[in-house]
DNA sequence: GGCGAGTATGAACGCTCGTTCACTCCGGCG
DNA sequence: CGCCGGAGTGAACGAGCGTTCATACTCGCC
């Protein structure tokens, strides 16, 4: 059984994906040009349109897998976190946000340049997104209902969406500052943000 | 003592400004043209040079006007806000918040498209960028040397910094989903924020 | 040994970009 | 009245954009 020798050289079409990662994130999406990307992966600009319809169809693979990758990391946290909704928060944040630490510039395209997508994918975007914040909202509203959390101690109605928009602001944002060379280590930052948003969640 | 006529009608340059506001928070940067400039204040592409010297001009002038305004709401936020860190914690995250809630281009387009500033201009940016952070930063950790506060609690050596950027990031970020029409007004969803920050910073 | 599929080339396409410039227009001042 | 300077025009500039295409190379397979 021959190992096909494709799969153990760089296969061009993820060279392609992987350059635009790191072009979109540096220079965003229409500061970045097809030939940039050509030159970043040796290639000439004709030989991009061989793997990707378009510079578009490029940014949707790159959005798409992501929010595939983020959305498997969820469930599959939510399914290893048990009923409590205090340890279901705490694991999601962390979860999260060792994601985010993990993939930063997956993470920025993504929340950055999704709008440059067309109507269509571009709503399908909008609506993932949607969906992961009503997951972090929904554990909110749950652990309020049974007492597990004090968002009505917060003296606003439906304090539930802005704490759960303050917690997922909280990890999505972590790139932003977080250095892998710093003292603090990734999974210490993801535990860190698990505690705080019980914090947010219940005081204490 | 004749009012000047021009002052009564709304000037050019400040009718390009509120245009650039508008398409850059709207398109980016990079996504924005300046034929898109021009036709959004009624002008020709050429008119446009008559009052800024280049787009990456506009760029600078509204970033950097948003960030004077930040730093006076912040610097009087403080000085009303008495020397207690957990009475300067709560009024400068609510009054931050009220800031990012009442000009929500502005602080997108400053946040989002100051990468493209040219290197001297965007580095005095993000020097006032991490000006913005160490105040909170110092605050919280003033309040930590004073017992007002329980980051140590948490486990983590220096969770200031994690703190602070949770913190900023809720603040920042709350006009990607705060609604104007919605049922919450801008001046609860403030204070909602500096009770929100002192549970990060405290807990309870 | 040659065929076909997959991949890369490099020149070109039409278009749009930021910017410039010679010119016109117009209101205020001497 | 005449002129001066700021503001706006519209056409143009060179450069760079995303994309296309005829062509050529290079494999594994019959």
């Amino acid at each position: 059984m021959a190992v096909n020798v494709r799969s153990l050289v760089p296969d061009t079409r993820e060279r392609i994906h992987d350059a635009g990662l790191t072009l979109f994130n540096a220079r965003g999406y229409t500061g970045t040009t097809v030939r940039g990307l050509a030159d970043a992966c040796d290639l000439t600009p004709g030989a991009i349109y061989n793997h990707y319809a378009s510079k578009e169809a490029l940014l949707f693979a790159i959005v798409d897998r992501v929010h595939d990758e983020a959305d498997a990391v969820l469930s599959e946290t939510l399914r290893g976190a048990g009923s409590e909704p205090a340890a279901q928060l705490e694991a999601l944040a962390a979860a999260f946000t060792a994601f985010h630490i993990a993939r930063p510039r997956e993470t920025r395209v993504a929340n950055r340049d999704y709008i440059y997508l067309p109507a269509g994918e571009h709503d399908s975007v909008v609506r993932r997104r949607r969906r992961v914040r009503a997951l972090f909202a929904d554990v909110l509203r749950d652990g309020e209902c049974r007492g597990a959390f004090s968002l009505g101690e917060l003296g606003s109605d439906d304090a539930v969406q802005a704490a759960s928009m303050a917690i997922l602001n909280m990890v999505v944002l972590v790139a932003e500052w977080f250095d892998p060379a710093g003292p603090r280590s990734a999974r210490d930052t993801a535990a860190l943000h698990g505690r705080l948003a019980l914090r947010i969640a219940r005081g204490g």
